[in-house]
DNA sequence: AACATTTATCGTATATTTACGATATATATA
DNA sequence: TATATATATCGTAAATATACGATAAATGTT
């Protein structure tokens, strides 16, 4: 998608941009099944490291690494350094404000 | 994302693989600015033919045909054949289903 | 039957995503 | 300070997604 059509969209939405912007690159980084796979573990794991989630997928440390990027930069996930490893949880308010905007769209 | 990783991936899940990848394909349909924009769209104008949504968006009319196959193969939308149109509405039941297993995951 | 209208599919160019190994960076420990 | 450990980033190859024009397919109309 071109930056001349994104601006195109960019026009006359409910959500203010930023927000609608969020919201579908919260849909995107969990419609990936590696991604959406993390998701489940630090839900289920708080706090987990890196180390953690690598031992529990089947691809490299670095593809991690990239994947963890992702869901960062939707403000999904955030990643606190521990000592030498980084320690990761879900943004709780965000997972719930991505709930909430589910349920007033749909 | 390769096939073998795929079937790595297929193991214990809290979902059935069906159900799981049905999710996670809701999600990577809804996680891109046009298909976002259509389905807000049909759930404005339930019943909107192709024609409507190729002139609400900056795309042609083959990328939106395109991008609807996403969505109808996502089970999110259906189309129905009305004389030489084709009308589009939302899956109630199916986007019904992607809400109650956000919250219920989440 | 011929034609007009609407949508889907094909072929293809380009952009983006995904994956990896190699390496850099950052911290704890000896 | 040197070394070990943990994670991030770089460079890159391969796969997938996105977009388009051209064209096929399907239906309604004359």
């Amino acid at each position: 998608m071109t930056n001349e059509i994104k601006e195109k969209l960019a026009k006359n939405k409910s959500l203010s941009l930023t927000e609608r912007e969020r919201f579908i690159a919260m849909f995107k980084a969990m419609g990936n099944p590696i991604r959406y796979e993390m998701m489940e573990h630090m839900l289920k794991y708080p706090g987990c490291n890196t180390a953690n989630i690598v031992d529990h997928l089947p691809i490299a440390q670095a593809t991690v690494s990239q994947h963890l990027k992702v869901l960062k930069e939707a403000e999904l996930v955030i990643g606190e350094i521990e000592g030498p490893a980084t320690c990761y949880c879900l943004i709780d308010e965000n997972v719930k404000w991505f709930k909430e905007t589910v349920q007033k769209i749909f």
